[in-house]
DNA sequence: CTACATTTGTGAAGAATTTCACAAGCAGCC
DNA sequence: GGCTGCTTGTGAAATTCTTCACAAATGTAG
């Protein structure tokens, strides 16, 4: 459930302005559903928060962390030291989540060996020995289409657990190892669609 | 419905090898959907394909450029000239699609005046007048999530037909102007969700 | 021209998701 | 303790989305 992560977000604003406890309505207005979607949204991962009063943010946002996993570190490399790439890297919300980006790889030998910080780029022939003594978690890939089918492939086979895909390619994947994928196109096409089609229906 | 970009990626593949048409079944297997979802999702917007033949490719590709409103130019400004802000500038898709950036604004006097390529990046103070002037029609909002919100305001009332946000925040907006957030942090956030559940399920 | 092999378009069945509505639980107050 | 005012948790209804199944169309081959 995608919603999961809008009421983290969402929480996340109530918490710092010291309030105790929210209710599923006040939870709703943000992150554009209904009182009733949230709360069964949340009952169905348990019955947390008391009737007649709410649900205890801070309580609640230890729950939804522990549901998402964002409770632990993620151990991160990023493949492909290009335009995109080096936007996510120094992307400090990552960090903040726990996504901590421990390597970066290109195959590019004029960026082998230069240093982003204190992270030294380095040779995609690394990856399988970087993802197994480094235990990396996830791969972002942010390398040309033509290459991602490849790169996935090698990550896959050396045991990654996810991987956050911008190149626009449907990867094929072993149906344990879950993709996501980022598509700028498909997101102005989106709006275009709906910029045409008078419907405004978010 | 946002399969529909799917297909469009799909055919393209096929236009390029000569094939004169194809069947659902064959889109379907790209795009990882159904045969009958595919022919359901197409007959929503009209008949075109033929019995017993299946579709035309360069005919459906029309269609669905009309569909998605790709058959046209769009002219996008691009607020915020930061990390990712450069990376989308260069990205040669967007452009390859019709999504023409026309302008990019920044409020750093450092940045103002500066040139990536032939575009030089003005003023933000200027967005309604770009917005009016150069006939805009999408903005690309990559600001930091404090300056969202004003700088939708403004477009927004200097008449911009739809928003690409990667501002982490919810944009308040009239309904009538669509609105397409991109959060990375979510979709990684999804990524760990999967995982530690353990249903891959795509 | 007729039989045949395909593949669309679509109503109907089935599944999934969302909304409704309300009993049950909790805190505060008298 | 016994009301009162809220808010959750959750079956049941309603809605939306997906799959099934098959008649209707189209090209081909004999
Ligand atoms: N720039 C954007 O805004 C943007 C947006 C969405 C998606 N994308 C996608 O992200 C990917 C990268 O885009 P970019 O704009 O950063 O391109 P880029 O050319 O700037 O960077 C690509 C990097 O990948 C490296 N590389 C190439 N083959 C490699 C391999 N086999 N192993 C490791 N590294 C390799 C290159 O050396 C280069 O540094 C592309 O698939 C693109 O379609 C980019
Ligand atoms: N870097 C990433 O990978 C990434 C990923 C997802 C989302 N984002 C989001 O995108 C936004 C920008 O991120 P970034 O990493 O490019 O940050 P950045 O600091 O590199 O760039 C932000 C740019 O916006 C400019 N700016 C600030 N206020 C402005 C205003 N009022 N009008 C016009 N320009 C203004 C700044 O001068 C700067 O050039 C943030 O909201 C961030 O959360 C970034």
């Amino acid at each position: 459930m995608r919603r999961l992560s809008h009421y983290l977000r969402a929480l996340e604003g109530f918490d710092r302005n010291g309030g105790g406890t929210v209710s599923s309505e006040e939870l709703a207005s943000k992150g554009h559903t209904t009182a009733a979607q949230v709360r069964k949204d949340l009952s169905h991962f348990g019955s947390f928060g008391k009737r007649g009063l709410g649900y205890g943010v801070s309580e609640l946002v230890d729950r939804l962390r522990a549901i998402l996993g964002v409770d632990r570190a993620w151990r991160v490399v990023l493949v492909g030291a290009g335009r995109i790439g080096s936007a996510l890297f120094e992307y400090p919300d990552f960090k903040a989540r726990g996504y901590d980006c421990v390597a970066v790889l290109d195959s590019d030998p004029h960026k082998i060996g230069a240093k982003w910080g204190n992270t030294t780029i380095r040779d995609t022939a690394e990856l399988e020995a970087v993802v197994v003594r480094e235990q990396i978690d996830l791969v972002v890939l942010a390398v040309p289409a033509v290459a991602a089918q490849e790169v996935t492939d090698r990550a896959v086979r050396a045991g990654i657990k996810g991987i956050l895909n911008f190149a626009p390619v449907r990867l094929k994947v072993p149906a344990q190892v879950p993709v996501e994928d980022v598509n700028l196109v498909m997101e102005l096409e989106a709006l275009s669609f709906r910029i045409t089609r008078g419907g405004a229906s978010e």
